[in-house]
DNA sequence: AGCCTGTTTCGATGTTCGTCAACATAGACG
DNA sequence: CGTCTATGTTGACGAACATCGAAACAGGCT
C-alpha cells in the first residue's frame, strides 16, 4: 500500500510532497545513492558495514550516510555480534516504483 | 533505454551515482515534487507556469525549481506566445521506475 | 508605450557534506 | 575481571551548497 499516487495521477498534496521528497532526498546524493545499491543488490538481501565502506569517503561518513537512509525508511539496520548489517526495508522499491510508473507506458 | 541498471543489480559506479542521484536530489524537494507532479498529471501532458504556481512559494522561487527540474533533464519547457508551458521529458518516467523495480517483485 | 508572463540577479538565511576526535559495543586472550 | 583490538556510531566544526524573495530584466501581445 503505497503512500502516495503515482506523480502522473494528480498533483501531490503538500503532505504527500514532504513525505515523498524525504525519500528522494535520501537517494538525491552520490554516496547514499551507492551505499543503497550496494545493499539491495548484496546476496542475502543485506550487507554488513565492512563490506560497503569502499565508496571514497571516510568510515564515519558512511555512518553518517547510512542513518539518513534509515531514517528516510529505506533501510534498517541490525547488529549481529561484531558486526552491523543493513537491509532494504521491505516494499520501499515497489513503493517508489508505483509513484514513477505511468499508467498507460508507451502511450501518450 | 535507461541510464544505469536496477539498483538492485550491482552496485552502481561513480559516475552512475552521480547522474542519477542529481534526478533523485531534483525530485528531493517537496516543492519541485509537486510541481513535477502537476506537469506530469496535467491533461495533455503538459502545463503553463502560470496553471502551476500555487505551490505556496512566490512566482520566481517558482521558476527557480523549474530551472532545476529542467537541469535535471526532468522537464522540457517551450515558449509559445505569452506563455511557456512544461512537460515530463519522455523516457524518464519508465528510466527511473527501472531503476527501482526489483527483478522478482513479491519473492524476496 | 503599457501590460502581462517568466526569467535572472543578488543577498540573506539556512541546510548539507565530510572529517577528526571521542565514545559505545563486542569478542579475544591472559 | 581487565585490557587490548576491531567495528560502528555520535558530536562538533568549517566549507560548500541550497532555498527564498525583492527587484531588475527580457519577451510578447494589444
Amino acid at each position: 500500500m503505497p503512500c502516495c499516487p503515482p506523480l502522473t495521477e494528480r498533483m501531490l498534496t503538500a503532505e504527500e510532497a514532504e513525505r515523498t521528497a524525504a525519500m528522494f532526498k535520501a537517494l538525491g546524493d552520490p554516496v547514499r545513492l551507492r551505499l543503497f545499491s550496494a545493499v539491495a543488490s548484496a546476496p542475502g538481501g543485506e550487507a554488513c558495514v565492512c563490506d560497503i565502506s569502499d565508496v571514497g569517503v571516510s568510515q564515519p561518513t558512511v555512518s553518517h550516510h547510512l542513518k539518513k537512509l534509515k531514517e528516510a525508511g529505506l533501510l534498517v539496520s541490525e547488529r549481529r555480534g561484531t558486526w552491523v548489517y543493513y537491509r532494504v526495508e521491505p516494499g520501499v522499491l515497489a513503493a517508489m516504483g508505483h509513484l514513477l510508473m505511468a499508467p498507460v507506458p508507451t502511450d501518450r
